[in-house]
DNA sequence: TTTT
DNA sequence: TTTT
């Protein structure tokens, strides 16, 4: 049953990409969501009178076609609508611990700023661009 | 049961209010949602090659303190992420005849750019800024 | 940019398809999803304290294959998960009079509940089974 | 920024509940999403030509009010939809070795199917029911 | 590690 | 009516 993930927020590095041993190509990112921190109902603000920000970094993992996209147009820095599922990993480490991790999956990444290279600043309209959004 | 949309786009048209005669504040905007036209399967370029969009004009509702915030800090040009519920409305008009509408009733409403305006160029964190995203 | 609907709710109907000139396959079902009432803050409950509901009911469309599915598996009454995006159409009647309706176009259907026909009771694991939930 | 899960699945334990010394409550469960598992664009199926099913295990965290209404109603093998946001945690356990657990913060979960014990069998519009949804 |  |  649906297992559905919606995330809008900043890239913290610049997306990187391996091919695994069966030709998947897998890009993954960091992507970095906030929300104002709450005590007794109301936003928590700092001595200065800021408000306080709760950050949660998600690792986001793109398959195939999705992946060399990102690859070629998301960087550090810029926003993503990230719309995917949540997976779960457990693995057992070198020295025999058990770990786990969590990704995010995506399936679709939409633009919601652009890129700052001179190189990437074509928009996402021109008849060359790949990008699917 | 649930009923939930989410809305990543770009307002229309300055946001406008009422206040209804049970002291309820009401604000509207329209917010465009575009998506790349499909034709058996294939993007659809223009004759100069670039991508079609479709773009759907969605009409957003807020109420109270949410509508306020809008009001103050939302105009046309943002981008915007809007999370909240679908509602239909039948009504009958001056001619007797039946009239559908269909709108957005806004939960959240988050900022995915910044207003052009000086005045409201303070940024998110402000102090002062009673923003709650 | 993203324009994203999740709807889980019950059937009001069988499904009803056609096919266009194009040969593409479309299939319609109405859908209801309900919440509570509230006023001042407050869930509305009638004269005996049952709480009162406040429904919506949506139009889907699903093309194709997905339509294909949903003709042969969801009857009325069935609880479904709908994910899709709200589309709106603008029209003139024989009467000249301009109408406006709205629906959502389903990209996914999971089923919440099976069916009630003898025929349809062989559940979503079965290998003969083409539900693709 | 917007960290928006949506899940429809069904619990794997009965909610349990502790305090904090802060006398926050405190509810988990667990939650079980499934998808077909695919390979090479196509379903697999098993050698009784069953389909593989990919199952995630999500921890719920939900809190005061709604952990309350979930430990009286939810119940092992109901089918409900959680909406909510994903929090990471990181901490040292007693050998020193870092640990990272994710979970689910709820803020709303709606029944998709029906109590099955007696007491509990009264349905979502009894006047003494105090479940929000 | 991002962003304002 | 927006945006690229």
């Amino acid at each position: 049953m649906q297992n559905l993930v919606i995330l809008a927020g900043n890239i913290g590095q610049d997306p990187e990409s391996r091919t695994t041993i069966n030709n998947t190509r897998i890009t993954h990112f960091t992507l970095a969501t906030s929300r104002p921190r709450y005590a007794e109902g109301k936003v928590l603000r700092d001595k200065d009178g800021y408000r306080v920000q709760e950050t949660e970094w998600h690792r986001i993992t793109c398959f195939n076609g999705l992946g060399k996209t990102v690859e070629q147009h998301c960087q550090k820095g810029m926003k993503v609508l990230v719309r995917g599922r949540i997976h779960y990993t457990k693995w057992t480490d070198r020295e025999g611990i058990e770990r786990y991790s969590t990704e995010i999956i995506a399936e679709t990444v939409d633009f919601l700023s652009w890129p700052k290279r001179e190189d990437d600043s074509r928009g996402a309209n021109d008849p060359d661009d790949e990008i699917p959004f």
